[in-house]
DNA sequence: CGGACTATTTGATATGCATCAAGAAGTCAT
DNA sequence: ATGACTTCTTGATGCATATCAAATAGTCCG
């Protein structure tokens, strides 16, 4: 049913995240962390409190130490920032460890798609394999630290790491498998439905890094949501205010406590029954 | 932009399977060979005329040799039958010989989705990698025949041949790309411009095998069409009889004619100007 | 061939969301 | 803090497509 798809597929974009970060909630983002100068540490992947989210588990440590090889250098990204664009070569994908981005496609007269939305963890840069050029815009919505890592280490290594190629291809599939869970929502769905769809799965992933399931600071603009749920900015903000006045979610312009998590598995479960 | 965005990507599922074909049009489907008992033969996708499709160029021969044995054996499925279904274990890979296959996850009071219409050298089951279990209901709309690749056959000989592994990375980031194309489609386009978009990709994939730019056979029902577009099959017939009365195309039930290619594209690209 | 079914077309009407518009709230830079 | 800008909210109206309905065409099978 639908709401299988939707619970597992279009909301769930990790698989043993939420068990990795149950156990060490309190390190869980080290955004504010007084170690500015990561370029004087060493990157590695096996001391990365992110690696749940990112690698296969079960390496071992003569695998794990190999796959150090695999994240070249970090790059940080103001807000507002392309880590890349559309047209640019595509050499490297990218695991986000701080931050939140947004990918899109632009048309001449600048209206956008956007195609999603990213947070720590999250592979960016998939779209570029098939043509060696990138598709869509990689933008960042506030500052944003990602681990640069080129293609080629990536096959090198998927070669020798059984594990990590399934686990790359786990993460193509995954990405194909929310796709599908997108076509469905825009095909099918009506503007609450899609609403509530949007913030259950922001809501999930979130929650799947340690942080709480009752509240959550949306990084994009009203238009930015419209773009992704197929519809107009008037039409999401008049849909924030509805939720509202019926007690479901309290909107503090771009804060959301959620009031009655029920009600809105209820609106969005009503399109698939 | 977006116009090449859509000719690119929503448009084109093949590389150089254009060229491929140009050379060798009048053998390109064996459907209705007089070689019946497949099964007899050597299930070899070195002598395979989709190669070109299905597999990267340039292998040199002791590496086609080895994927010879990536088929494990063919499977044909009857019009109307399930090829797998959502909830099936995942455990290969399909190649489409002949014939011509809709994907779609069904809700469980029968409303379905169409996420995408596949044809010869097109490769099924992407979406089962992440979860270990199909995603998704593969179903036949014309007598088919498919090549069955057990995944792990093909991870294995990924690992051994490095083309190989490109080529199923990029078959993989080409689903995501079309994907993203169909997103943009049923987020921002009107009901013309989705129809036109539609044809214009099927004319495209046709006529990368060998078929005629001008005239095209539809497989499924406007119902099909519909779910797929995000629209009712009212709205699909009445975009096909507009079409029509506007003598850009010519409809005989399944049989389309196309009667002003330019016009068709310039509906299309009216979206993203 | 004939009957039952499915698929398609076309018309009339309803509706959800887009569009247009204007003001309010919030943010940023000086 | 002040003004300029962006973002958000809310209201009024219009339109594209959904919905409901019925007739026609096509297909399948005994």
């Amino acid at each position: 049913m639908l709401n299988a798809i939707a619970a597992d597929e279009i909301a769930t974009h990790e698989i043993n995240a939420h068990e990795a970060y149950n156990q060490s909630q309190d390190q869980r983002l080290p955004r504010t962390s007084p170690m500015q100068a990561e370029s004087s540490f060493k990157v590695a992947c096996s001391n990365c409190n992110l690696r749940e989210l990112c690698l296969p588990i079960g390496l071992s440590t003569d695998e794990m130490s190999k796959l150090d090889g695999m994240v070249a250098t970090r790059k940080k990204v103001k807000q507002g920032g392309h880590l890349f664009s559309s047209g640019d070569p595509f050499t490297t994908l990218y695991a986000i460890r701080t931050g939140f981005f947004k990918t899109c496609v632009v048309s001449e007269d600048g209206r956008e798609q956007v195609t999603g939305f990213q947070m720590a963890g999250e592979i960016m840069g998939l779209d570029g394999i098939v043509s060696d050029k990138h598709n869509c815009n990689a933008i960042a919505l506030e500052d944003a630290e990602v681990c640069v890592m080129p293609f080629n280490h990536v096959e090198d290594l998927s070669r020798e790491i059984p594990m990590l190629q399934r686990h790359v291809h786990k993460i193509m599939s995954r990405e194909i498998v929310r796709e599908n869970g997108v076509m469905m929502l825009l095909a099918n769905m009506r503007a609450e439905e899609r609403l509530a769809a949007f913030l259950l799965n922001l809501l999930q992933r979130l929650h799947a890094r340690g942080y709480s399931k009752s509240e959550l600071i949306l990084r994009m603009t009203r238009e930015e949501i419209g773009s992704y749920l197929g519809m107009k900015l008037e039409t999401v903000s008049r849909t924030f205010s509805k939720f509202s006045d019926e007690g479901i979610i309290e909107v503090k312009q771009k804060n959301i406590r959620i009031l009655d998590h029920e009600k809105l598995q209820a609106i969005f479960n009503a399109s698939t029954c």
